[in-house]
DNA sequence: ATTGATTATTTTGGCGTCTAAAATAATTCT
DNA sequence: AGAATTATTTTAGACGCCAAAATAATCAAT
């Protein structure tokens, strides 16, 4: 519990805080720094010089909004996360299509790029390598001999942290499909590969901890049904990164049949083509795997606004689902906070009252009071921002905030 | 993110780390203690010989059984926690009984009682008061003037860690019980209400974090069902201290009656009670609120091991609600291990198929593979070890790792 | 333009804690 | 009794922090 603390601990500590710092709240001077960190000038003096000296932040002028004008005194000179110190990439993968992204150490996105790369049909045993090839070529192209730090995969679905696979996944008809191997293999940089609502879950967090950095359940509405789960202020992603599977956490015992093949799981009734099932009648045995038309959506969106008796009763079913579910999220974790997001959430109100009705029905009073239930509209790139904010942090936690002696931006492992 | 480090971090870091090392190992010498923590023995003694100063530690000899024979060299002299340095005290309420215990720093219980309280009818807004008094009687009549540093409430049902108080139990007839504000006032000394199960999981912890130390799910099975959770190596509360209610997640929408008032709460198929009522064919909408007794259970699972369908069945229940909300855990959390415990599991063989055949059901097998399911016993003082465990715990974070500056025992905040 | 006021940053000196290496202590073995 | 062995303490030096003093860079006012 805890390890052992000296000297380099401490500087390693007061290293990251500064950085974190300057992630979180922009350009400092070093008196904001002290500030922020409250650590003494003195110090912020020695970790600054340090830090610069090692490439990793540098100091900025700013011309113009200096806003400098009235203050007397010597003037604040700001310091900056030096956009070249590394880079990282990622990889979002969809159905048969990959978009690949690189983002420097401020975090702004480089270099971008959509590829078709077939994904469902895939075989198992050579995705890994296609992917590989066309990620090295894609950071060659960008950033030649420099390449980047870290990767990261994220994806819907199972993703195994431990042997950096995908162990299903709607975007492949092959189970267990290994992806991080290959990578490190061919870039020798650590590669982790994700659930991408705990992507946006990180995403939201970096963009708001003072909101969410309790114990939040961020459910996404879409095509399909994930969460990503804060807790105790950090992303949880369970014993193998498997958490938090909401769309698979069954609703009905032998219930609707879901694209997993189990039944009765809440994303069968909750998600875009489990609304469109039960409104078309279809039956809730027959799979409903093909892609759905947003278009298609917000038609049936209008017939039930429009008072569509049948319409309506889609979106209660979901509502019901879905109301179940976060009661039983509630029951067991006790959250703060449950976040309403993504494409499904068009329909919220459609689908509100039933759920609410479903967590006054499933969970005691005592427990759900305490509990904030919101919706957040974000833009789509919410799952990059979160995957790379995560890579950066976990850049800063192993490499930068090391002393200059064991710095090496290209080390293979995580610390956990 | 993290709190900014210096010299004083330092000590106080290291001197935790003694100090658990011989929480968790029992004495040690000061090699061994070098070894445990990584610590050099010039550290160690330094740091021992404080701990020495401030009558937290001692140095012990131990006469008979050294096993010095044989052995060359210096004999080592190993150092021991003060028994007397601290000592806190535990409370377990049960309906309308209430037992107190006194424990010392070495976790040893020094005094041991059992009240009869009136709990289910009693006054809301009384039964903190009377409880302060019995428990300051205690704790005069055995620790006179020295009192203890802090006092641990375990209770089954809803705890809130904020207010103190008891917001929904079996034991209380009245919501929202007000207990620590009572005992705070007259003893000055920290007060936490704690669910009874989460005190089990740290009793688990306690004795064996190698095993339980990732992310556990503790399932209690008795006349309730409760559930602790460790996640990520910690027991796991929850925003306001009601995680995980394990009992009162909703198996089947508008399912059977509960304790709780609500209906399909995965307790009323799986608790003592509600197998019972399932053998003899009580409507499921009949609240079954009376105490079980042992012996009745006993003859039901003889009954079922004979062969009995009725009570088959009615375990074949309980084992299918338990599945289920162990699948619906699983999806969630993606633990590695889940625990079953308690008197519940005297029949746990007849539980078990459906239990499995529901987790089957219930959770894509990609992610219910790595979780080991296993069963433990032990005896039913776990909640109390697990109890003082956690406040020695605080108590050695809190003020123990102090440097003497700042040590004080009896202060009221718990830092988190 | 010079001087003083003001604010930012760096330098200096001292403190606390750690470690390695040397010294000391307490035994057993021969 | 002396040598060998193991435990603990002492010594000397390193590193990082902080407070206070010194320096730097600006604005304001005469």
């Amino acid at each position: 519990m805890g390890e052992k603390a000296d000297s380099e601990l401490v500087r390693r500590q007061n290293r990251r805080i500064v950085l974190d710092a300057l992630r979180q709240r922009g350009n400092l001077a070093r008196v904001e720094l002290g500030r922020a960190t409250g650590l003494s000038p003195a110090s912020i003096t020695a970790i600054s010089a340090q830090l610069i000296e090692d490439k990793i932040i540098e100091e900025v002028d700013e011309p113009m909004g200096s806003a400098l004008t009235g203050k007397r005194g010597r003037p604040i000179v700001r310091l900056s996360l030096r956009a070249e110190a590394t880079h990282v990439a990622v990889v979002k993968i969809s159905i048969d299509a990959v978009s690949m992204m690189l983002a420097d150490f401020q975090g702004r996105v480089t270099a971008e790029r959509a590829f078709r790369i077939p994904t469902y049909g895939s075989e198992q045993a050579t995705f890994g390598e296609t992917l590989a090839a066309t990620l090295a070529s894609f950071i060659e192209e960008h950033r030649g001999k420099s390449g980047v730090a870290r990767v990261g995969i994220a994806v819907q679905g199972l993703a195994d942290s431990r042997s950096g696979s995908i162990n299903w996944s709607p975007v492949f008809r092959a189970r267990h499909v290994p992806i991080a191997p290959a990578i490190e293999k061919r870039l020798q940089v650590p590669v982790m590969v994700v659930n991408d609502a705990n992507m946006i879950a990180e995403g939201l967090l970096s963009m708001d901890r003072e909101s969410y950095g309790g114990n939040t359940a961020v459910v996404f509405l879409g095509y399909g049904v994930g969460m990503g789960l804060i807790l105790n202020g950090a992303v949880y992603h369970g014993a193998t990164g498997a958490a938090s599977e909401f769309g698979h956490m069954n609703h009905l015992p032998d219930g609707a049949l879901c694209r997993c093949g189990r039944k009765g799981c809440l994303e069968a009734y909750a998600a875009d083509y489990a609304i469109l099932r039960t409104a078309y009648g279809t039956p809730q045995d027959e799979p409903r795997m093909s892609a759905v038309d947003p278009a298609q959506m917000i038609e049936l969106m209008n017939k039930a606004k429009a008072g569509d008796t049948v319409a309506l009763n889609a979106y209660e079913a979901a509502g019901t689902a879905l109301g179940f579910g976060i009661a039983r999220t509630i029951a067991l974790l006790n959250p703060d906070r449950i976040i309403l997001a993504g494409p499904g959430t068009r329909a919220l109100e459609l689908i509100e009252p039933a759920m609410h009705r479903a967590i006054k029905d499933g969970v005691v009073d005592e427990i759900s009071r305490h509990v904030t239930i919101e919706h957040v509209s974000f833009d789509k790139d919410m799952i990059a921002r979160g995957t790379i904010d995560a890579l950066l942090r976990g850049l800063v936690r192993d490499v930068f905030s090391q002393g200059p002696s064991r710095a090496s931006a290209t080390h293979m492992e995580f610390a956990k």
